[in-house]
DNA sequence: TTGGCTACCGCAAACCAATGCAACTACGGC
DNA sequence: GCCGTAGTTGCATTGGTTTGCGGTAGCCAA
């Protein structure tokens, strides 16, 4: 119920409108630790509200993602979200195998950043960067 | 016609059928220097094969992704494709704004791939790897 | 060349995400 | 407290991609 007033505010001062549906989508994302998918943020606003439509459970979550409030990540060849966290910015790491998703420190991509900006111009958007692989587990499964 | 025969002596030996689909399929998009998009690739097919399905399409180009002959490059919300030249590796650097595509040698993310494979065991799909950010056109209309 | 096994294809339907539109409602001004 | 308006919502639909199924055809063996 509590630490996204900043969110709300942000809304309230960009001319966004505080709806019940926006605040169910916050609840719902700030409430869970790691990351949730859009169709599960549904279900669980359906309990609260139940006539809310996925659309509005999108385009919620995409207004919030252009607001900064939450990442997206993309996992397997669906979308999650989680709460952006500005005091503990990172970026997944996701398993092509086993959909494990790890996390890692945006330092490790810095310097990369750094000179994509210098030599090209080129802004990168590290906050929603998803690094697909192979985790070491299924690394090690893998047949020789 | 010519330079994928090694792709097609690929496929018999993994047991694969050749079809006059994935003959062109593969035709189409070795004939294409840069990337193609499914549609199009399908447009092209149905010139030579007025019967061919985009679900075939998109069936082959998977094939042949799995199979490391060609690479997947997203582009706004649609998939490219193109040949995967092992002696000109590159990854693509897309604009969120305009998808304007440019390519980025590998060398800027060998490092980075390193460390991630050293200090997490995790070995990234560089070859699949597309960085979303701005390009310095849009960059610099953004308003102040 | 022929026969048989099984991978593959075309078709249709499902699926996820995005969008157009008319009805609705939050919220600043009176 | 009430009104007007512009941002939002729900519904229906679209666009791009994937999947299930029955018939077809590529490939190997005899």
């Amino acid at each position: 119920m509590s630490g996204h007033e900043s969110a709300i505010t942000r809304l309230r001062a960009q001319g966004y409108r505080i709806t019940p549906q926006r605040l169910s989508v916050l609840d719902i994302v700030a409430a869970r630790t790691g990351h949730i998918g859009a169709d599960e943020v549904w279900h669980l606003a359906k309990a609260q509200h139940p006539y809310v439509d996925l659309a509005t459970i999108y385009r919620t979550l995409q207004l919030l993602k252009r607001l900064g409030v939450v990442t997206e990540v993309v996992i397997g060849n669906k979308l999650h979200f989680e709460l952006a966290d500005q005091h503990n910015r990172h970026n997944h790491m996701v398993c092509s195998l086993c959909d494990a998703v790890q996390t890692l420190s945006p330092d490790y991509l810095a310097e990369f950043s750094h000179r994509l900006e210098q030599e090209f111009g080129f802004t990168p958007d590290l906050d929603n960067l998803t690094i697909g692989g192979k985790c070491s587990r299924c690394q090690s499964a893998l047949p020789a």
